[in-house]
DNA sequence: ATCGGCTCGCGCAA
DNA sequence: TGCGCGAAGCCGAT
């Protein structure tokens, strides 16, 4: 019995039932002979939404099979890395109404705070917690947290991939090489994977000292270093504002997405990833929903759920696989040595990170692409690839620029300190999953971009203008 | 406007 | 072992 005591289990939907529909064993056992007396528990973290969840969905499943009560817990994490006031505020805003949407299907939201392994032990010892249900992250920090958890605490603890449509550690158990060798991989199992969502249903045990809701007004009073970026203005976050925005992205913008998403008019981009970043949208909802839609074209809707599916997968995978995910030494060995012969060349400009940051350079399309990113917490998909080769070609050393770009998209993005971005700066500046071309000085055989290719697919001039306007609104 | 070459390595066919 | 082809491009030729 709970042979499993001390390590993580991980658990993908087909872990429920094999192919001739028994349930797997293991998790039977399990499923009956919890140790403790107390709740059932959701260590919700990367997917903060009360519904579209199958790690809430899961952890549900287990505690009616136990006829107990499910609680969810989130841990604030003092120091969380590269975390700041911009994301805080978002984050806690939605999650408070995430905690609302639980408290009313009766399960009760926990925010405790500290080290998470150290209070998630403490928690569960405290309420003899039957077992404990986590959501999957790739990030590293993340990772050893499950495991020192799991080490920890008496009770099981599984782990559900509630982010990826096809779960992270079934799609491929290595680093993949680039999206056309994971793409196969994950179309393959997509049949399996990609079903609705089951509806999400009250708890019908309750505790008999359920906990009190939370003081979020004593969270956001959390302790913030000077001069971070602050809110972006008017952007909601949450769940119900999520399922908004993707209703929105589909009435309006679905239609013609395969031609304009390379145009950084505000229209083109889908704004969603903020939301995905903190799991207030499920990707497998928004696929769910793009595929059913009665708008936009079949090419459309292919070219969504690619950058949806496929490569966002991919850059789960990246850091699952990679433990420099967020070193220039995880890039691929080809694009390395590019960087380190063309080392010597001459930088056509030279600035620092205060320069970067302060959008100081010479280029008006670069500065505004830096202002967009500092003033609304996001930045074109397009421009995010031309905004951080620049700071390659412009930066004294390849260390310089990896460290410049990712640290200015975790500071200001939304959805910073995200597999995607640690993904995209990789592509960017080191070439990874991407192939070689003709050679230039700096790049190496590193994708080239330049402003001629901006101004050839959109109105520069424009978008300059743009971000302009919204620096002195 | 459109096209081929650039250039490396993975994965499959043979 | 050979071969096709690829995360979003650039450039010059036509």
């Amino acid at each position: 019995m709970l042979t499993q005591q001390g390590r993580v289990r991980r658990i993908d939907r087909t872990d429920r039932t094999d192919r001739a529909g028994r349930a797997d064993p293991a998790l039977a056992t399990d499923r009956e002979h919890a140790t403790g007396r107390g709740p059932g528990i959701y260590w919700m973290s990367r997917d903060q939404r009360p519904f579209d969840n199958w790690a809430l969905a899961f952890a549900q499943e287990l505690a009616l099979a136990q006829k107990r009560p499910l609680w969810t817990v989130f841990c604030l994490a003092p120091g969380y890395p590269r975390a700041n006031r911009r994301h805080y505020e978002f984050m806690l805003r939605g999650l408070s109404l995430t905690g609302r949407l639980l408290a009313g299907q009766n399960i009760p939201l926990v925010l405790l705070t500290g080290r998470p392994p150290d209070e998630l032990a403490a928690f569960c010892a405290a309420k003899d917690a039957a077992f404990v249900v986590a959501d999957f992250d790739p990030l590293r920090h993340k990772q050893a947290w499950l495991d020192e958890a799991a080490r920890r605490i008496g009770a099981p603890l599984y782990e559900v991939d509630a982010h990826n449509v096809v779960p992270c550690r079934l799609a491929s158990d290595k680093q993949e090489f680039a999206a056309r060798t994971i793409r196969p991989k994950i179309q393959r199992l997509l049949p399996e994977y990609l079903t609705p969502f089951p509806e999400p249903e009250p708890h019908p045990f309750l505790s008999p000292d359920a906990p009190s809701a939370p003081d979020w007004r004593a969270a956001a009073a959390y302790p913030q270093a000077a001069n971070e970026p602050g809110p972006v203005p008017g952007f909601e976050p949450g769940p119900l504002a999520a399922a908004k925005a993707l209703e929105d992205f589909i009435a309006h913008r679905l239609d013609g997405y395969a031609s304009r998403r390379n145009d950084p008019a505000p229209d083109g981009q889908s704004g969603l990833s903020p939301y995905f970043h903190f799991g207030q949208l499920a990707p497998q909802r928004a696929a769910l929903d793009v595929m059913a839609a009665k708008t936009g074209s079949a090419e459309d809707k292919a070219a969504f759920l690619e950058e949806l599916i496929i490569r966002r997968e991919l850059s789960d995978n990246f850091c699952l696989h990679q433990p420099d995910y967020d070193a220039l030494s995880g890039g691929p060995a080809w694009g390395l040595a590019e960087l380190a012969a063309h080392a010597g060349d001459k930088r056509p400009f030279l600035y620092d990170f205060e320069v970067f940051e302060g959008a100081n350079t010479h280029s008006a399309l670069w500065n505004a692409a830096q202002r967009q990113l500092a003033v609304t917490g996001k930045m074109h998909g397009y421009m995010r690839m031309y905004w951080a080769k620049k700071i390659l070609e412009w930066s004294e050393s390849p260390q310089a620029a990896f460290e410049t770009a990712l640290t200015l998209n975790d500071r200001y993005s939304l959805d910073g300190r995200d597999p995607n971005g640690f993904t995209g700066v990789h592509w960017s500046i080191t070439g990874l999953h991407d192939r070689p071309w003709t050679p230039r000085p700096v790049y190496g055989k590193i994708r080239y971009m330049n402003e001629r290719g901006c101004r050839r697919k959109f109105d520069v001039a424009a978008y300059i203008a743009a971000q302009d306007a919204a620096r002195t609104r």
